[in-house]
DNA sequence: AGGCAGGTGGCCA
DNA sequence: TGGCCACCTGCC
């Protein structure tokens, strides 16, 4: 009986732009988010704060939604991002690269998400040297031992930052956090100093705010760009990660040798303040065989 | 069985 | 700055 949940029925999300399954599937499962569950039917599953939405696509390929926490579509949408895509890609100097070009019509239905910001501090803290498949498991521990049920879901949403600052580093690391454990105690006890720290990057321009995140512990230049493409919506941010690196020297052999900081200063000058989709695109490639 | 993974922090030239 | 190494854990 326990386990008879009944759930909404499905329905179209409205206004949203079609987008074809490998599209979502990157978007959702890529490595931005960490927290959509491929369902036995084919579906997705996934939480951020406590909003337990499903998704799928009807045979023309549009998004239906279901959501047993009762998030409203505009709630979903507006964490979906589709709607700033055609913008960043006419930002995109799609026509002068031949690169770029290549990718968007292989990945132009891709999406940036707009996830909330501290639990992106919170997962990319724990992305350190993780595949994804680890960062997932890490964060569905930290929220088994420390967050909230979100009722009638058989879900639970992740700790929030004051509840992490009560959490004992060993507690942490029995989530297998490994040395992450560490950083994530020190950034909450940071945070629980300094609460309006979060809210106050938001404001800033890309390069003090890319400094500012780093006086974070388990913060350094990849994961701030990643907080604030992928949590603050700052799409100039451009992470540069061993796979983004090596994709770039494949892709513009004259990169070569570059260090990460010097790569990250090409995407901003070449791909300019839409450089984070560009990142997406070429991550999304890197498992291309015909690369 | 060792090395390596979507890095960071600390230390040294 | 630029380079090197340890660090948890899990998987090839």
């Amino acid at each position: 009986m326990a386990n008879a949940v009944s759930l909404p029925a499905w329905e179209r999300l409205p206004e949203a732009p079609p987008i074809n399954e490998r599209s979502l599937a990157e978007t959702l499962d890529g490595g931005q988010a960490f927290r959509w569950f491929r369902q036995p039917d084919g579906s997705w599953e996934g939480i951020w704060e406590r909003n337990v939405v499903g998704l799928r696509l009807d045979p023309a390929s549009r998004l239906e939604y279901r959501s047993p926490s009762g998030t409203p579509p505009g709630t979903i949408l507006h964490y979906l991002g589709l709607d700033r895509i055609p913008g960043l890609i006419a930002a995109l100097p799609c026509q002068a690269d031949p690169v770029l070009e290549a990718l968007c019509r292989k990945w132009g239905g891709l999406s940036l998400l707009r996830q909330p910001e501290g639990e992106t501090l919170l997962a990319f803290i724990c992305s350190s040297n993780k595949r994804i498949p680890q960062i997932r498991a890490m964060l569905l521990n930290l929220a088994a031992a420390f967050g909230e049920p979100v009722s009638g879901t058989g879900l639970n949403a992740l700790p929030g930052w004051e509840r992490l600052a009560e959490v004992r580093e060993e507690d942490l690391r029995r989530c297998a956090l490994g040395y992450r454990a560490r950083h994530v105690a020190g950034t909450a006890a940071f945070l629980r100093g300094n609460p309006e720290f979060l809210q106050s990057i938001q404001e800033l321009p890309l390069p003090e705010a890319r400094v500012r995140l780093c006086r974070l512990p388990g913060v350094g230049p990849k994961v701030a760009d990643c907080i604030l493409l992928f949590g603050y919506g700052k799409c100039a941010a451009f992470p540069v990660d061993t796979w983004i690196a090596r994709l770039m020297v494949r892709h513009y052999p004259e990169l070569d040798g570059w260090t990460r900081e010097q790569l990250a200063t090409f995407a901003r000058l070449h791909y300019g303040r839409a450089a984070g989709l560009a990142q997406q695109w070429l991550f999304a490639d890197r498992s291309d065989p015909s690369d």
